[in-house]
DNA sequence: GAATTATTTTAATCTGGATTAAAATAATTG
DNA sequence: CAATTATTTTAATCCAGATTAAAATAATTC
């Protein structure tokens, strides 16, 4: 049996609604997206998406979680390339950039949160709250390598990550303003740095 | 009969419970909150706000427009007091996040949005436009009296909206951190100018 | 204080959409 | 190919929470 080879496929459906989840989710809403919209755009009957999760709180609790993943990744990507601390920060901005404006996956504001049960809440905001450290992280590293203007790592963290992740309600897919994001959008964020 | 006193109460009812909506809609989620939270918020019971909104999809909706008119009046009020451009703008920051780290009131993260009705959908998108495109102003007129940098407005004042908006995901009621954040966030935030 | 209007409650209804169970189809394996 | 396992569908449920109608209470007016 080719256990390998199932359970990839199990896995890339499971990613590919995940997908389709939180583009719905960041098009209609989280209470404007039914189970059946996220099935038709696989092509699928809502009833077939419980094959793969419990439940819609499952659904989105589990695009938040990716959402989380894909910012961590931009990070240590970032982190694992370069030096200095303030090519760090520029990569990050980039890859964290085109992550966000390319695939239509993440749904970076996390609006349900509050209404994810207990442990999937605490999950997920601890895996935000470890991202803003790591980001803070790096940017005292740039401070202390003196790259980085020094600062108030927490508000400025803040300032940086809510600016990133407010992306989404003025980018509407235009491939021209992506562009421009991706060149000029880091240099923005790094002006105050 | 007392037409005027009577409207106020109406109006001031109104106004109360549009307040706690926005409480839990922060708290809880749109999802999360059912107009029993809500009206229980207020010592009522649920079906008495339907006398003062017709559904609840219209509560978020006014709860929208009152998010919008916040930061209109906050940038209304910096305009109208200050002439230099900078100086507009750091009132216009500390006024918006006094406002918004103060009465709990707006819901700053507008995510419900997609599933309003067409036309309130478009009313509300229309007054965020309005808002950014009234700071865009605000900006260029700052580069022109040579206060602020030369910089790509759109993209900068989307970068600063999205901090300013993104506050109450990391602001949970501390005072403390609320005096903090009005002394120092506007400042951090005009780093980047 | 009787009549009128404003506000709230009680008690149903109504509904969309989540969820489930059982059956059908498709894929894999030996 | 027969048997087993994986995936999807069909066809019901089910249910919280929105909405409504009618009745009750409170406030105002004259």
């Amino acid at each position: 049996m080719a256990q390998d080879a199932e359970e990839t496929r199990f896995q890339l459906q499971k990613a590919r609604m995940l997908k389709a989840a939180a583009q719905c989710f960041n098009q209609k809403g989280y209470s404007g997206t039914s189970l059946r919209d996220v099935a038709n755009l696989l092509g699928l009957t809502d009833a077939a998406l419980y094959y793969y999760v419990r439940s819609k709180e499952e659904l989105v609790y589990l695009c938040y979680v990716r959402a989380a993943d894909l910012g961590r990744e931009a990070l240590d990507r970032a982190c694992s390339e370069r030096e200095n601390g303030m090519d760090i920060i520029l990569r990050y901005f980039r890859y964290h950039i085109e992550m966000m404006v390319g695939d239509r996956g993440p749904i970076a504001i996390m609006s349900e949160v509050p209404s994810l049960k207990h442990e999937h809440r605490e999950e997920v905001l601890e895996l935000s709250r470890q991202h803003s450290k790591n980001f803070e992280a790096v940017l005292e590293a740039g401070i202390k390598d003196g790259s980085v203007a020094p600062c108030n790592v927490r508000m400025t963290g803040n300032a940086i990550m809510g600016s990133i992740n407010w992306i989404p309600k003025w980018f509407h897919g235009d491939p021209e303003l992506a562009q421009k994001l991706i060149q000029e959008f880091p240099e923005v964020l790094a002006r105050g740095l």
